[in-house]
DNA sequence: CGTTTTTTTGAGAGCGGTCAATGATGGTGG
DNA sequence: CCACCATCATTGACCGCTCTCAAAAAAACG
């Protein structure tokens, strides 16, 4: 139900290549390119040929099971690199949350990089290392908080990541949040309400929130 | 209440440093250590001086949160390396499951040598790539997989890791597994005996448990 | 302004958690 | 070698958080 095949990627390859800082101080052949809303720029068990920079709007990286389940692993922004596979193909889908521009280089190129330039190795070390920082904390969440827990954590991580000092934009979807928190719409939707009326957060809209008082966000009685 | 101090690192920078092959074709200067059961390796916190090698035994890395939860990132069985990080402290604990033996390098001497051989460099980050990956797969299973789900998939990830054909053994406490998937040790216990009731496996003893019929493990009906 | 999609809210059910008791297991000392 | 004790694992009864199903409200879109 939520599968749209609006791909639109033939001209992957055959994109006028100039210069992309992907990394810092780490220039590669690459090119830009637009990805619509809810399109996918790559998915589970195809060829990782390339290597991805979010330019601008937001990627969100998941896996799906045969049910339909999903599991979104991260969100992406704009610097935030992706796609990077250790393996020969990619271990996740990744999709366009909103209408995003998005750099690609070639990963052999960057594999070839990093081989001459340790500079450049230490740099992409560093990003996958901080990646799985970032999933390790995310497992906590998943394995061992609630619900209301998870939503806090979230507001806070998508706070963190924006300059803008007490109101939390969230560009991605209820369902997006929720398969992101291992939650359903309904347990997001309920707890954010339920956050709302104890005070510690005001639903600007559905997609902007004002964070009123930290302290009350987690939690406690009723 | 499983908080045993039993550390007992006081030699860690001490002991006589010889060649250690930390990573194939990666010797570095370092030195083996014994941790006994339950003792810790390294801390949530503190400085990360050294990367750590599995010789023999099994090593838990985990969180803690304040009230106590737990959550178990990943196991680590001989040949696998842990402990590096990109930031100047660890960000999870690791304790020793069985009594170990333990490789140690400095983190320092880690990085110089990747910084000069490209190899290494290249090793290194397919190691944490790797690890990555497993991270990713274990976000899915805590986010959106049942109990039932969560216990087959640990059996057949053990089983995976073990040349032991078709008995899976379980070095871990009940309360690791159950940290380590999310749930609590009494729903381990019962489904591990639901699956026993099943056909689908054997409680040889409560360490092992031999694997009669693959299919069988996901539970459906009742 | 009507249609479609997304979000919110409500009512009820179920999976897994909590609390508690029983049963194994393992280590220690008599 | 076995009795004793401490720890760990299993089982049972019950409860509550989150899910499911359903409908209303709000937002997005043409």
């Amino acid at each position: 139900m939520l599968a749209l095949d609006t791909r639109y990627t033939p001209a992957k390859a055959t994109k006028s290549s100039k210069l992309v800082e992907f990394m810092p101080g780490v220039e590669l052949p690459g090119f830009s390119m637009p990805f619509e809303r809810d399109s996918e720029v790559f998915g589970e068990g195809e060829p990782a040929d390339f290597a991805y920079k979010v330019i601008s709007g937001v990627v969100r990286t998941l896996r799906v099971l045969d049910d339909g389940r999903r599991q979104i692993s991260a969100f992406y922004f704009p610097g935030d690199i992706f796609g990077v596979e250790i393996g020969e193909e990619h271990a996740n889908s990744a999709e366009a949350v909103t209408t995003v521009e998005i750099a690609l280089v070639r990963q052999s190129a960057l594999l070839k990089r990093t081989g001459e330039n340790p500079a450049a190795a230490c740099e992409l070390w560093a990003q996958t290392s901080q990646e799985l920082k970032r999933a390790r904390s995310h497992l906590v969440l998943l394995g061992r908080q609630t619900a209301c827990e998870r939503v806090a954590n979230f507001l806070l991580q998508m706070s963190g990541r924006q300059n803008n000092d007490e109101s939390v934009s969230l560009p991605m979807s209820r369902t997006d949040i929720a398969d992101y928190l291992g939650l359903t719409i309904e347990t997001v939707s309920r707890t954010l309400s339920q956050m709302e009326r104890k005070g510690a957060i005001a639903l600007l809209n559905c997609k902007h929130i004002a964070i009123k008082r930290r302290d009350a966000l987690e939690c406690s009685e009723h």
